[in-house]
DNA sequence: GACGACATGTGATCGTCGTCACCCCTGCCT
DNA sequence: AGGCAGGGGTGACGACGATCACATGTCGTC
C-alpha cells in the first residue's frame, strides 16, 4: 500500500494528491511546477516538533503523512489543544502571511511527510501567482472558524459533557454510517481530548462511561459508535 | 471636531483614513477608485445588528465610525465576546472569502457609520485587483491570531483573575503612558468583561475589588490605572 | 512470561466560581 | 420631586470539576 517515497523533490505531492482536499494541489499548473521547485520535503519521526509557540515564522508547512498535533501552552505547563491536522492541511501560513510568530506548537503525533517552504520563497511564489492567494485566504479563513469552533466549545459550554459532546460529534464527521450508527476510530488519548476541551484527564474518563452508561455512545477498543446524533446534539446544545 | 458626514458616495472614508490602520485604505489609488464605486456607506444606531451568527454571508463590512460587538450565543442565551472592534477594521471577511456562514454575531454598541460591500462585487474587485488580496490575507491572519488569543484566555487559564489581568493588559495597549502609570476608559460594563472573559458579572465585580485592594489598579470613575503592567503581567501568567 | 510504560478507571476531598437574592447608587425621564 | 432602569457591590450556598492517590488494564519488549 505504502509505496516508498524518496526524499527527491519529485513531482507534486502524489500523497496529497490522493486525499480529497490537496489544498495546494488543486492549483494551476505553472503554479505547480513554481511551488514545486521551491518546496523541500522532509520526514519526521513521531514527537518532533516542527515549530513553537511564539517563533518567527520560519516558512509554511504542507501535511503529506501522518497527523500533526497544533496546541497552545502556559507558563505552568497547561495544554490547549486547537486541533490535529490530517494530511493535505496547512501549517503556519498566517504566521508567513502577517509576519508575526507562529500562535500555536506543531508537534507529530506519528512518523510525517512534510513539504515545507521557506517564507521569502512562498511570498514570492504568492506575489507571482496570484491565483494561489485565493487558496491561501482559504486556507486562513478554514483555520480562523476553526479556532471559533474552539472558542465556542470553551466559552459557551457550562459543562464537560457539554464540551465532550461537541467534541464527538465534531470527530464522528468523517465516520462511517452503519446499521449500528456512526463509527469512528478515536485516536486520542483520554488525556488529550481534556486538552482539547479544556477539562483534567479523569472527567473526561469519567464523562465517557456515563455517556456509555446512557447508551449515547458505545466504546469497542479505540472504535466508538455513535447509535444515535442527535442524542449528542442534544447534549452539545448546539 | 466630528465634521458632518454626508451619506453620498465619495471619497474613500476620511474618518478612516484618520485611524494609523485604515486597512482597505492603504490601497494602490486604482484600487481605491474601484473599491469606492462599489461600496455602500450606511448608518445604525446603538444596537443594530449588522449580521447574525450562522447567516450566508451577504458581503464585508468595514467599520468608520463607532464601536461594533462581534459576539457568539448559546442556545441557553449565553454569549462570548470575540472582540470589540474599532473605526477602521474589517467585520465578515473570512465569511465572504469561504462562502460559508458568519462565526459570529456583530452589534453596534454606539451609533455608527458602516461601510459595506456585496460579496459579489467584492470577490469580483478582488479577482480584478490581485493588491488587495494581500490585504485580505493580512486581516484574517488578524482575525485568526485574535481568535487565538481568546483561546489561550479560555483555555490556559484556571482563574478568573488570570483571566482579567490578561484582558485588562490587552485593554490598556492603546492606553496612554502617565506618571501613575497606564490609564485607559474602561468603556465596558462588567457584564460584558464578563462575557468576554467567560465569566459571571458578580465574580468580575469581586475581582476587580481585589485588584484594587492590591493596587493592581486603581479605578476612577470609568478610567482605569494601571502603576505596573508586570505585576499584571505577573497575575496574567504571560 | 515478566517487566515497565502508558492508558484507563475510580474514590475522596476541596476550592472556585456560578447562581440567587438583595441593596445601593447614578442617571434619565416625565 | 418621584419613579424607573441599568450598573455595580455583596453575602450565602451549592455544584461541578480539578486534584491527589491509587488500582487495574493493555501493550510492546526483553
Amino acid at each position: 500500500m505504502a509505496a516508498p517515497y524518496g526524499l527527491e523533490v519529485s513531482r507534486s505531492c502524489e500523497e496529497c494528491a490522493l486525499k480529497k482536499q490537496g489544498f495546494f494541489c488543486n492549483l494551476p499548473q505553472p503554479a505547480l511546477k513554481t511551488l514545486d521547485a521551491i518546496r523541500l520535503t522532509n520526514r519526521y519521526p513521531e514527537g518532533a516538533i516542527l515549530f513553537v509557540e511564539q517563533e518567527a515564522p520560519r516558512g509554511v508547512f504542507v501535511l503529506c503523512k501522518g497527523r500533526i498535533k497544533l496546541s497552545m501552552t502556559s507558563s505552568e505547563g497547561k495544554t490547549v489543544i486547537l486541533r490535529i491536522l490530517q494530511p493535505g492541511e496547512v501549517l503556519g501560513l498566517h504566521a508567513v502571511v502577517s509576519g508575526r510568530p507562529y500562535q500555536a506548537t506543531a508537534t507529530t503525533l506519528e512518523p510525517c511527510q512534510v513539504n515545507f517552504v521557506r517564507r521569502e520563497d512562498f511570498l514570492r511564489f504568492l506575489s507571482q501567482q496570484s491565483a494561489a492567494m485565493l487558496h491561501v485566504a482559504e486556507q486562513l479563513s478554514n483555520s480562523y472558524e476553526d479556532a471559533c469552533e474552539q472558542v465556542r466549545s470553551l466559552g459557551l459550554a457550562h459543562s464537560v459533557s457539554e464540551k465532550l459532546a461537541r467534541f464527538l460529534l465534531q470527530s464522528s464527521a468523517g465516520g462511517e454510517q452503519t446499521t449500528q450508527g456512526i463509527r469512528v476510530r478515536m485516536t486520542m488519548t483520554h488525556e488529550e481530548i481534556g486538552q482539547a476541551i479544556g477539562s483534567a484527564r479523569e472527567t473526561v474518563t469519567r464523562t465517557f462511561a456515563e455517556f456509555k452508561k446512557n447508551h449515547v455512545i458505545a466504546v469497542h477498543g479505540s472504535v466508538i459508535c455513535i447509535p444515535d446524533r442527535t442524542t449528542l446534539a442534544t447534549l452539545a446544545n448546539t
